[in-house]
DNA sequence: CGATCGTTTGACGGTGCTCAATCACCGTGG
DNA sequence: CCACGGTGATTGAGCACCGTCAAACGATCG
């Protein structure tokens, strides 16, 4: 079944992404790196020396700080992927969110001192540190840090929000449509092609994510993939219909739109929503 | 149909933009008192001018500010209690959390300069305003304001984390559990009693919270207060067994405990937990 | 006192969780 | 090269739980 992508990688080979020119690697990275990583006028606001600036690299399955630890820190990702998750008492995993270059880990841990929740690099990454001994005074001498701080945390927010537009929808393939809309959105920002997606999670962290058993992400993936939005072979997709795909991620509750007094585009590919529930 | 989203328009009734008049009350508040609410030790950072602080007073049902539209502001609770939503394209409100005293509103907006969500008061309510354009000179100026706000923010991000603690049970009477929790222990952070509750939302922002029909929040009461760990009176809510709560709150899927292996205390108020499914 | 909204309770049908088995993939070592 | 075990992904079957629809009840406010 749908070995349909197999042949097609991107670059011929696993390159990985490439982004960002390679100038970093060995050389200790300055504030000016976050900066410019952060989208910050660096000039506007380059005042003072270019502090230099600590980096964690990790390995695929590490952890960048633990649950119910003192937090030390805050991290800027630099490179890789992430899954921010929380365990609960009864051990179970609910992932909050997956984050990237250019997004802010730990910060929910600034308030109380202790770490509710817990980072862990789903592929080989990088990250900024920030000891936050050092952050008040950092951001007094270069105000560029306390924007990049700002906006990096106001997308964290935004970005739990989108953890509770995934789990409004009461349909698993909903949910699973919401998210994959979410993480191509993701790559469109980045600059790239919106429609093909590597995911770094595994089925189990996106049931995580959904709200749903792993099971079920299968299923849904099957589903919609049958319906002719997506092709999927293992981690890779490929959206083929993307207006599709966001028509039917429209439905919170199960099909009960009349099509009018919305100011959503007219149903043009209603066949697609036609099958909120399919076979 | 379906009188639950009734296309909810920006401008939907009242007066939308009407960015609080500046009328500075009866006794205009100062940055101090903004600090001192926060716990911020005013006497350490009072370096300069104590800042004027305006203040927005809304009536029960009002909106703090609007989502989708511009961001110019962010807020911070003096009095009262907020819930703060996402609209979906197809009207669905989402909850997101409930906002008291000292928690910040907004901030999810910083990033795009949109308001991704929107903020209405529950009842009768006052908040600081801190405006966008005068957030980065004004932390200049003074530190304790950055404090306050990386404070404030982390909270906010912990909250929707707790939101997901939520959603991540299966069972109803779990997530109504484990909200009624989060709600014990927000009143013993203000040192009140966390055993007596005044719920100011109602059943259906509850069940948006909680993602579950308005319906099966009532259920779910009925069930926790038939199991004697709770007394419910409308939206008066004693918690006779607080202990057993928790205790019934930890199970995020289905029965799996065996009690042992666990370093839970004792199962001494096993009664409850055996009720997981009561009929 | 009537109207409107919020809450409660009931009955029914469907969806997804649970429990399993199987398959696909991969690095190891015989 | 292939057996081997381990992990992750897929598929199947059954049943409980919750969403939907509907109606009665209650509260609050004019």
């Amino acid at each position: 079944m749908s070995q349909v992508l197999q042949a097609r990688q991107v670059g011929g080979r696993c390159d990985p992404p490439v982004w960002f020119p390679l100038k970093d690697q060995i050389q200790p990275s300055r504030m000016s790196d976050l900066l410019q990583m952060m989208g910050i006028d660096v000039d506007a606001h380059a005042t003072e020396v270019d502090t230099p600036m600590p980096i964690r690299r990790l390995r695929a399955g590490d952890t960048l700080f633990h649950q119910g630890l003192p937090a030390q820190a805050v991290y800027f990702v630099r490179a890789g992927t992430f899954k921010v998750l929380r365990t609960a008492e009864d051990g179970y995993e609910q992932v909050l969110g997956f984050s990237g270059r250019g997004d802010i880990l730990g910060f929910d841990a600034v308030a109380r001192g202790l770490h509710p929740s817990e980072a862990v690099a789903l592929e080989d990454s990088s990250a900024y540190v920030v000891l936050l001994a050092d952050l008040l005074a950092l951001g007094q001498d270069e105000p560029g840090l306390v924007v990049a701080v700002h906006h990096a945390v106001s997308r964290a927010l935004a970005g739990r929000g989108d953890l509770a537009d995934v789990m409004a929808a009461v349909a698993a393939e909903v949910r699973l449509a919401r998210f994959l809309i979410q993480m191509s959105q993701r790559m469109a920002s980045f600059g790239q092609s919106p429609r093909r997606l590597r995911l770094r999670m595994s089925r189990r962290d996106i049931g995580s994510y959904l709200g749903v058993a792993h099971e079920t992400v299968s299923r849904s993936f099957r589903a919609l993939a049958e319906a002719g939005l997506l092709e999927v072979s293992n981690r890779e997709v490929e959206i083929r219909n993307l207006e599709g795909l966001k028509d039917f991620a429209r439905n919170t509750r199960r099909q009960v739109d009349d099509g009018s007094a919305t100011c959503a585009p007219p149903p043009k590919v209603a066949a697609a929503r036609a099958t909120a529930r399919l076979s």
